[in-house]
DNA sequence: GGACCTGCTGTCAGATTCTGGCAGTAGCGA
DNA sequence: TCGCTACTGCCAGAATCTGACAGCAGGTCC
């Protein structure tokens, strides 16, 4: 195996324990000596992996991916930028960041003629009719990420309030609104909720009992079972 | 100079050439036996870089971009992901083609269970209210990067028609409608045409002797000045 | 056809890099 | 204190890369 190809191992396998793992668990998996394993890490490190080692500990990667080397053409290039600049103009602020920190890190690498292409590249994206939300839809991401529940307070379109406790699995982006998918405690069932419609966002910290794959997959089977509508707005 | 960082400049170097080079060239340039060139090149081809050699004329690479191996965060790789599949749901067909291109191509170098999660990813993107538009934008994006006129017929606001002649430059991406941003010949202005107001889109061929860089940051330093309008809608 | 240019492959000795083991320093927690 | 860990310097052997040479195949030009 070429040290290129261990060295994406080594951030799989990383990523696989989520837990502090000691070096010499890590060399051992890899079948290579500890010294060079702490030399990978070295250089893996240099090349801008968050992996942190503490003494007494082991190594900790920050959640994230590690890309091999890749080709794009021009126009797979120009999808990714014009894509990421519509991500980075939503209200979305985390995301957004997100979005614009992805670009920079695609701009550093690129040589400066390709560089100078990317940033004048001649696809824009138009301003959005800004719909404020009171909430951090950031919190929302997290929360599906982690699968825990999350509790607010939701107005429905006749102008009821009612307290909500959800199991978020998904947030939708259309052109005007977000919308975000959850089993519904209450109502036993799965609702959406308009994300400008939402108010008081607290994240639990509490693991819901589901996948939140699986629950995307059941709630799609039923967007497409005819004469039925998967989820509702939760006006019930 | 690592062997890795060398593939690199060697994908950066035949970027430059946009005529066939010959190995002999590329090894001179790289400081590097010829041998060791055809090694590289095999590597490079190996790892899915589009570069075609003929005998008796040299190498070419396809047009793209080479990307080191890079590491991104969780929300990075999901603001990717999300305005990839954005630009995949665009009407303008073949970007959209690109944009699942790109995902596909980033999804077949992740592990299994990271495959997963972005298959699985929770952030989705709302159908679009289609609005069809006559033309073919991937015409306009060609002319664009190859900096050539571009001739259609528009129909203004007002319904009239006219015969057009511009140097396109920039195309916009609006919640509803897309915008090209040109130069006219015949207004000698700066004008913008909305695409679903296009019809007979023609490539002429014929470069226009400006640099596209340069127009876009005049029009944009129209946009910024007070009191002006840069573009106007093309009506006049 | 013949001269010439090019891509491409095999082989092999020497240069270069990588690797593993050893020794030693330092931080953290019990 | 002890045990566990990260981390560094050193060096000999292993693995890989490199350059040079020879040879084949496919195109271009005269």
């Amino acid at each position: 195996m070429s040290r290129s190809a261990r060295l994406l191992d080594l951030v799989q396998i990383l990523h696989r324990h989520r837990r502090p793992v000691s070096g010499r668990t890590l060399a051992g998996e890899m079948g290579v000596s500890i010294r060079t394993l702490y030399r990978d890490i070295a250089t893996l490190q240099g090349q801008g992996a968050p992996i942190e080692g503490e003494a007494g500990l082991g190594y900790v990667l920050k959640p994230g991916f590690m890309l091999p080397p890749l080709m794009f053409t021009d126009e797979e290039i120009e999808a990714i930028v014009l894509g990421s600049r519509w991500v980075a103009k939503q209200p979305d602020k985390r995301l957004a960041a997100a979005a614009a920190d992805a670009l920079a890190k695609i701009a550093a690498v690129l040589p400066d003629d390709l560089r100078d292409d990317l940033d004048a590249t001649t696809l824009l994206v138009g301003p959005r009719s800004e719909n404020a939300e009171a909430i951090d839809l950031g919190i929302v991401r997290q929360a599906i990420r982690d699968e825990r529940k999350l509790g607010f307070l939701y107005r429905d379109a006749g102008g009821a309030a009612s307290k909500r406790l959800v199991w978020p699995f998904a947030l939708a982006f259309f052109d005007k609104v977000r919308v975000m998918v959850a089993w519904c405690e209450t109502r036993q069932d799965f609702r959406h909720f308009r994300a400008d419609r939402m108010s008081g966002l607290t994240a639990t910290g509490i693991r819901y009992p589901r996948r939140r794959q699986a629950m995307l997959k059941e709630w799609r089977a039923g967007l497409d079972a005819p004469g039925r509508n998967g989820a509702k707005d939760a006006s019930g």
